[in-house]
DNA sequence: AATCTAAGCAACCGCAAGTTT
DNA sequence: TAAACTTGCGGTTGCTTAGAT
C-alpha cells in the first residue's frame, strides 16, 4: 500500500519552535480544539507538517501538562508499570496525569535506567543484574496480604494487545474468586495528585456511614502500601469516537481515583473485553452488576 | 577563557494500526 | 475488499546547556 507523505517537506518548517508558532498553534486549538492535524497547519497558518503540531501540542503546550521534576512516587510508578508493560509509554503516560509519553521516555534513559542499574537492577528485565534466568515474574501484593504471584508470561513484558489481555485472564483466572474485585487496582500510591475518591463523587449513595468508615480505613491502609497491584484493563470507559474504542486507546486514558484506588470501591469494577465497544461478553463482575439490578428492580416492582 | 564531554530534552522519522472512501 | 488516508507510538537524532578539564 503505498502512503503519501505526511507533508510537503520543502514548504515546512523544523527545528525548534518559535514562541510566534507557540501562539498561533494554541490559539488555533483553544478555538477549533484538537484533531484534524493534517489540515491544522494551513488552516492554522504554520509552516509545520501536521505531526509536528501535534507532538508540539501534546509534549509541550498541553494546558494540562505537569511541569517540573517527578516526585519519588513517580518514579516508583514507572518502575513497576515498565515491569509489567515494557516500553509502552503512552500507556505508562496514561497511568501518570500530566506526564507525557515522550517526558516519561526521556525520564526513563537519563534517570530510571541509571537509578535501577545503582539498585543492582536490570532496567529492561528488572531482575536482578546477575541473575541469569529470564523468566519475568511480577509481584503482586494486596493491602491487607502480601502475595507473591508468579505469572507465567516469560522473557519481556508484554508487548501486545493480546499479550495484555491473556495477562489479564491470568489475573481473573488466578484472583477472580479469591480476592474482591477491588484488588485489581493498578496501584496505590502513598498520595497522589489524583483528585480522591470522594471529590470524584464516586462515593455509592447507598454506602452508609459505616461502610463508608470501612472504606476510609481500607483507603488509609492502601496508601500505606506502595506496592503495585495489577489491574492493566481496569476500568475502562465507554467512550464515543470509534478510535476511542478500541481497547489500547482506552487503556490509554488516564484512570480516575475510581479505578486507582480500587481498594475504596464498593461497586465492583467492570472487566469486560469490549474490542469494539459493544458488550457482546460480560465480564463476572457485569454479570452479577446485572443480576442484582434484576432483583433490585423486581424488589422495586419495577 | 577556551575547549571538551556528557546529560537532558525537544523534535524528527519510520512504522503500524485504525479509519474512511 | 482494498486502497488511501490519518493518527499515534516508540526509537532515534541532534541541539542546548552545564560541568569538567
Amino acid at each position: 500500500m503505498g502512503r503519501s507523505p505526511c507533508c510537503e517537506k520543502e514548504h515546512t518548517n523544523k527545528g525548534a519552535w518559535t514562541k510566534e508558532e507557540d501562539q498561533r498553534l494554541m490559539d488555533y486549538i483553544r478555538v477549533h480544539g484538537e484533531g484534524c492535524w493534517r489540515s491544522l497547519p494551513k488552516a492554522a497558518g504554520l509552516l509545520r507538517c501536521g505531526k509536528s503540531c501535534r507532538l508540539r501540542w501534546i509534549n509541550y503546550l498541553r494546558p494540562d501538562l505537569k511541569r517540573g521534576n517527578f516526585t519519588d512516587e513517580e518514579d516508583e510508578i514507572i518502575i513497576k508499570l515498565h515491569s509489567l508493560l515494557g516500553n509502552k509509554w503512552s500507556l505508562i503516560a496514561g497511568r501518570l496525569p500530566g506526564r507525557t509519553d515522550n517526558e516519561i521516555k526521556n525520564y526513563w534513559n537519563t534517570h530510571i535506567k541509571r537509578k535501577l542499574i545503582s539498585r543492582g537492577i536490570d532496567p529492561h528485565t528488572h531482575r536482578p543484574l546477575n541473575e541469569k534466568t529470564t523468566t519475568a515474574t511480577i509481584k503482586t501484593t494486596t493491602s491487607a496480604t502480601t502475595k507473591a504471584t508468579q505469572l507465567d508470561f516469560k522473557n519481556t513484558p508484554p508487548q501486545s494487545l493480546a499479550e495484555i489481555s491473556l495477562l489479564k485472564s491470568q489475573l481473573d483466572f488466578k484472583y477472580n474468586n479469591n480476592f474482591h474485585s477491588s484488588q485489581y487496582s493498578i496501584f496505590n500510591p502513598k498520595k497522589t495528585e489524583t483528585p480522591s475518591f470522594e471529590e470524584n463523587n464516586c462515593t455509592s449513595s447507598s454506602m452508609t456511614t459505616d461502610e463508608q468508615q470501612q472504606q476510609q480505613q481500607q483507603k488509609r491502609e492502601s496508601h500505606q502500601d506502595q506496592d503495585v497491584n495489577l489491574d492493566l484493563t481496569i476500568g475502562l470507559a465507554l467512550t464515543q469516537t470509534s478510535s476511542a474504542n478500541s481497547a489500547e486507546s482506552r487503556l490509554r486514558q488516564p484512570v480516575s481515583s475510581c479505578q486507582l484506588f480500587g481498594s475504596v470501591l464498593t461497586r465492583p469494577v467492570c472487566l469486560c473485553w469490549q474490542l469494539d465497544g459493544e458488550r457482546r461478553e460480560l465480564c463476572r463482575n457485569c454479570q452479577n452488576q446485572n443480576q442484582s439490578s434484576k432483583n433490585n428492580h423486581s424488589n422495586n416492582g419495577l
